[in-house]
RNA sequence: GUGACUGUAGCUCAACCUGGUAGAGCAUCUGCCUGUGGAGCAGAUUGUUGUGGGUUCAAAUCCCAUCAGUCACC
């Protein structure tokens, strides 16, 4: 196999690069985007559309997997790939994000001065969850996500990690990235110890994390018992919340480590955008150069833009599959990707239209007319604000569909912009 | 033709019996949503209570007339 991540240009007027992340399932090119299939699906799209796409890939989540339909019967027939059938690139979340928003509730709740089960309880050893599908309780520790997420055999898998909630304290931020650091180290470890036990009767493959981790699945129903393997690398996740200090601190600790990746956690979970650019552009000068970096949950169109420049190579973030599932869809209309010497290329609102209004009822047009999706080149705005106005199941489909083509164009754009250094 | 029932916001209805500032859901409009939320939340707009009289300090409400619709019977 090719080199995990390979640069091929690094722009010269910023910390933005091109390059080329592979795995066994499929490459993706940076800066580049993967979509949220948190349950094992990029919602409302088959497989076979999500190609015709050009969707390079997908992230999944570890806590939703594990609670339905369970980590073991995934690992049955032989990982994510096989089971969603999406077979492409793929990236699955520690869990850690499920402690945050959690917590959250639990804080508003605390606030409200409701009474209320136990949600989630966090110490060092890890994380104890109350389900909220059917109150049983789940115990996450670096150690089982990591298991979980070795049977879940995606690609790319994120260490256990606590994403700290906004607004937070110094005292507790700097006491919740520690725990993060601790359960770094412990997934490391676990993670060293497979790949021992796995490589014990085999020739070793070159040395060190960043050359992945043999993962063997026992797979009884497809291989009678015999074992099914697949290359996955491990990101460690940098936390600090809004806190300069601890961001900068993190961000060495964590690279420290050699994860064959490195991701950025714990921002825009409500702190104000420049709150949350201000987070990545203290870290710039920490993140590697030869490893890939990872932005967890960005970001709107705007945000991309301006993070790639730190030197942020892939991101996932809900938003374009969310927002089109409540009918608002990204239109390249007036796109203005050309004008790349202001820092804020991009207004995020000019890049939106709410098909739901009423507006649209008798408007005849294409959606967008620069566009070249099946979408834009085959139904009108009107057909669509029907579609949604009925909740028909299609409009929701189309509306993915557009929006994640969007995306895909929009990175097109941006690693034509840093080959041309105008990024 | 006779009788009964119905008529209140764009729609479906509540309030009528027992008179006291006419409300709700949906729809419409505005805003929110970043490691998922096919949803939700926050706010706003909306009325000659079919029409005309009467009683009353006060009527969607009680009384009379009238119009319209539905049903039943001729």
């Amino acid at each position: 196999m090719k080199d995990f991540f390979r640069v091929s240009h690094f722009s010269k007027k910023s910390k933005a690069r091109i390059g080329e992340i592979n795995t066994v399932h499929g490459k993706l090119k940076t800066p580049g985007f993967i979509a949220a299939a948190t349950k094992g699906t990029i919602k409302t799209l088959t497989p076979k559309q999500v190609n015709e796409i050009g969707i390079e890939a997908a992230c999944f989540n570890t806590y939703h997997l594990v609670t339905h339909p369970g980590a073991d019967i995934i690992a049955k027939v032989g990982g994510i790939h096989k089971y969603s059938g999406l077979n492409i690139f793929a990236m699955s979340d520690s869990g850690g994000f499920q402690v945050f928003s959690l917590a959250r509730n639990q804080r508003k709740a605390d606030v409200r001065g409701e009474e209320q089960p136990l949600l989630v309880k966090i110490s060092g050893d890890g994380v104890r969850f109350r389900s909220l599908h059917d109150g049983q309780l789940i115990e996450f520790t670096p150690e089982k996500s990591m298991e979980y997420q070795l049977k879940i055999g995606a690609d790319i898998n994120m260490a256990f990690d606590e994403c700290t909630y906004y607004p937070a304290t110094h005292e507790y931020a700097e006491d919740a990235m520690n725990r993060t650091h601790e359960w770094l180290k412990r997934c490391v470890q676990f993670r060293a110890r497979q790949r021992n036990f796995l490589l014990s009767g085999n020739p070793p493959r070159l040395g060190g994390e960043s050359q992945g981790v043999k993962n063997l699945l026992s797979s009884p129903s497809t291989n009678n018992g015999q074992l099914v393997t697949s290359d996955q690398f491990l990101y460690g996740i940098i936390q600090g919340a809004t806190f300069e200090d601890l961001r900068k601190k993190s961000a060495e600790f964590v690279v420290a480590q050699n994860t064959p990746g490195i991701a950025i956690g714990g921002v825009s979970v409500g702190e104000s955008k420049k709150e949350m650019r201000d987070q990545v552009k203290w870290m710039a000068d920490y993140l590697p150069k030869d490893r890939p970096v990872h932005l967890l949950g960005v970001g709107q169109i705007d945000d991309i833009i301006d993070l790639v420049k730190y030197g942020v190579d892939t991101f996932d973030c809900v938003e374009p599959t969310r927002l089109a599932r409540m009918g608002t869809l990204y239109k390249m209309s007036n796109n203005k990707l050309q004008m790349t010497n202001k820092s804020q290329i991009l207004n995020d609102k000019d890049l939106k239209i709410d098909i739901t209004r009423t507006e649209y009822k008798n408007n005849f047009e294409k959606l967008d007319v620069n566009c070249n999706c099946y979408v834009c080149t085959n139904f009108t705005k009107s057909y669509l604000h029907h579609l949604f106005k009925q909740r028909e199941i299609l409009g929701y489909t189309l509306a993915t569909h557009h929006n994640l083509y969007f995306m895909e164009k929009l990175f097109d754009k941006i690693r034509e912009l840093i080959i041309k250094d105008q990024i």
